[in-house]
DNA sequence: CACACTTACGATATTCGTAAGGATT
DNA sequence: AATCCTTACGAATATCGTAAGTGTG
């Protein structure tokens, strides 16, 4: 049984006439005579009465209409659905990725990949460094956005921009009139850091440690608005990834450049080494790639 | 999107491999290499992500994967179904009889088809003559047994065998030893009839009125069998179609011919002019006459 | 006699398999 | 070097349309 076949008996049955049937299926009278036939060959007996004037069902051929529309309406869903999946007029893509980057250069470029495809649903999991490495390898997201990933396990980074650290002052703290200060002089303040777990604070101690400097922490907060607002409050100093200078200068904190050594970091995208990625994640890594890494 | 295709497709989803999808294909590498692509040309996009050493679903393949199984599932689920119909294994044939017919002879040709094509499902209908006529013009039945119509009606009618009418005595009344008797002797005794609505009853009343006889009922039921018990309870005669013989035997009634006149109806199978019938009431048709037209 | 489906036959397209090519382990 | 998928090309097969045939109203 052919799809051949089943349209054309789809279109006699709907019309009950071989000659009206034929018009709409592009064929001769012949033509659609013989694939009838070898339907009824095939599937052992008569599905229309011909009687040389009017044609008519079978009780086997009734039996057949409704499951023929079925099936071929099913067909053409799912035909259409695929085509529409690489046409990207429909699907979903789910990304994930590190709360720095979520919070800053992420909503503009979800706002430029939903005018280009308003029909992708797009889900965006803002989570923590590691745990946005866990996903990509989990393949419970297509698509991550965090730091270089210390060694392969599996992934493959396409880097963005390299993020280097700034200084986080109070406003009127007299190095916030300064271009820049170095790490000896940042320190001899009460320094506040993000909490244990997270990827930024791990970073900056083993890099720091490795230039025999070590962090005088005061106070630990695992938000950055929170640490944000106690450098405004003059309640010490930190050091955060440059991607944050717009918002901790609206939380009412000041950002320098800050070098000896400077400390800097790959962020880039983040994707499942051996795997293809769906048409969808695809436009979102290059939408992302286009507007961001300019 | 062609069946060929989907079939390939399925076949190297599951192996992932298209040699092994080769052989379980019967077809050449070459030839499945041409489908997958066409296919993926098709739709738009990618499906397998070859490395020529693995090949792998994309997204987009994993997407067509369920639906691709649920489509060919269904597909020759279908088929099967049609197939197993036109080979009588499997549909069903309502029959609707009219009472003496459905007590007497369908029996026995019910326990024949059922030997021959024990997966075809039968419904009798044990009705009135004039429902039998009715049923099968509203196409609630394929196949009718009764006595022959009047006027065609849109209805083909198969001859079984001419039915005859009997006359029923007591079996100690003086006219169970003779051979026959004629209406005039019989209509001296009081006669228990069938009630109105009965096909036998007004049959019997046209005939008679033909040749100047009328019946002094005396007594009216509409189960034959309770006018069988009443006539073997002395209360009365009767007169049936020689199809009930048997059953007024076994009620202790006896039956005997009846002439002058000779009250003759053929019965027989009734179809719907026009209608093809299906395989499973062809072959109930041929088994009957086969059966009971002996 | 005209209409509607079926059958016959020659022309065109499609599909298949063999063989060569390219890439990876 | 061996395996696996892709590409190229000639051959077999299938399908289509034109035209003649058949039966019914």
């Amino acid at each position: 049984m052919t799809l051949k076949q089943l349209r054309a008996f789809l279109a006699v049955a709907q019309t009950l006439s071989f000659a009206q049937a034929c018009e709409q299926l592009h064929l001769s009278q012949s033509a659609l005579s013989l694939t009838i036939k070898a339907l009824e060959d095939q599937l052992g007996g008569r599905l229309f009465s011909r009687t040389t004037r009017s044609v008519s069902l079978t009780p086997e051929g009734e039996a057949l209409l409704p499951l023929a529309r079925r099936l071929l309406a099913e067909w053409s869903r799912t035909e259409q659905e695929l085509r529409q999946r690489f046409a990207l007029q429909q699907g979903h893509v789910s990304v994930a990725a590190m709360p720095s980057f979520a919070g800053n250069l992420l909503p503009p470029v979800l706002r430029v990949f939903r005018e280009r495809y308003p029909d992708i649903r797009i889900r965006v999991h803002d989570v923590i460094n590691e745990r946005v490495l866990e996903m990509v390898q989990e393949r419970r997201v297509e698509v991550g956005i965090a730091f270089a990933p210390a060694q392969g396990g599996g992934l493959h980074f396409t880097p963005l921009y390299i993020d280097r650290f700034l200084a986080v002052v109070a406003a009127d703290d007299p190095l916030a009139m300064e271009p820049g200060t170095d790490w000896a002089t940042l320190l001899r303040r009460p320094f506040i850091a993000l909490q244990a777990p997270s990827a930024v604070r791990a970073l900056l101690e083993a890099r720091l440690a490795a230039h025999g400097l070590s962090l005088p922490v005061e106070i630990e907060s695992h938000q950055l608005t929170t640490v944000g607002r106690m450098v405004a409050c003059g309640l010490g100093v930190s050091a955060v990834p440059a991607l944050c200078r717009q918002q901790m200068h609206e939380l009412g904190a000041r950002c320098i450049e800050l070098a000896a050594p400077v400390i800097e970091q790959p962020v880039g995208l983040l994707t499942r080494a051996g795997d293809t990625l769906s048409v969808a994640a695809q436009a979102f890594h290059d939408t992302l790639l286009e507007v961001a890494g300019a």
